[in-house]
DNA sequence: CTGTGTGCAAACTCTTTGCATAAGT
DNA sequence: ACTTATGCAAAGAGTTTGCACACAG
């Protein structure tokens, strides 16, 4: 099994896209480069295709959902429903656990320390476990002088 | 004057909203009911309203979601993004991970075993955790059969 | 009686889809 | 060339909202 987990592919993202038997057209590749190149990451479909635009790529909404669910498919993305209305697809393909900063709406990775939860877990009889998601919504501390 | 509604028998539906300081408005006691007389129940907001309707409860569905978003505001019920598109409420307040099968969608309270995780995990300085969220994604055992 | 909840439908957001055009191999 | 992806806009699904009426306290 190829890992292209997160990070520390540096390698051209065509080379990228044809290992996983998709055709290397401009957006998936300008989409590829804004995700993998700058380490995990965690962005709507939204938000990627407002990085596209001010990066001077061209890629519509619509083929940013596409290529975002294509990529999803193949496992070079993973998507979250973390908060029920955005889908948030991220990079990172590896077993591990995400915060999530309820004021901001901002997401960050746990390290995957005490998260072998799927080991933990019995499943049901006849199923298998495909994936476990752990959420840590966080708030941050009321200062020791604030009430409420 | 005392003009008793209908039933006579206890109303602990009724109790309870007053309890979360909620006028006990007729919708709101008939999906209490519905919520909370059948043990833990998982439901969008689609499903209660049909139910309500098969059991002749007048509850118009935008009424349903405003009393279940409401109901989740204070604490009665919780909100769960699992899939993304629909969202889910849960009886079942406490701490508890979600077996979540990716054939049916349906949904189904983990014994909160090994699911302290809450206590396994450190969140970033200043930050407190709010709540867990542990979603084990199941899909039916392909190839190899069951023992027989 | 007074204020709040409800119902309806329209509005909204996020996401998907159909079809003509453009691009990749 | 032949096939597949893209773009646009419209359709869809789920959820929220504004306003008149009904109901609870």
């Amino acid at each position: 099994m190829f890992a292209v987990g997160s990070s520390s592919a540096h390698q051209p993202s065509r080379t990228l896209l044809e290992k996983y038997g998709l055709r290397a057209t401009r957006q998936r590749l300008g989409l590829a480069k804004l995700l993998f190149s700058k380490g995990d990451r965690h962005v709507t479909a939204d938000a990627l295709a407002a990085e596209a635009s001010a990066a001077r790529m061209a890629a519509s909404l619509a083929t940013v959902y596409n290529v975002l669910n294509l990529f999803a498919e193949v496992g070079l993305v993973r998507g979250l429903a973390i908060d029920g209305s955005k889908t948030i697809f991220d990079t990172n393909t590896s077993d591990h656990g995400h915060f999530f900063f309820e004021e901001t709406g901002e997401i960050e990775d746990i390290s995957a320390q005490g998260l072998n939860i799927a080991e933990e877990i019995e499943p049901p009889e006849g199923y298998e476990i495909v994936r476990v998601d752990v959420v840590v919504r966080l708030r941050r501390k009321t200062g020791a002088s604030l009430p409420s």
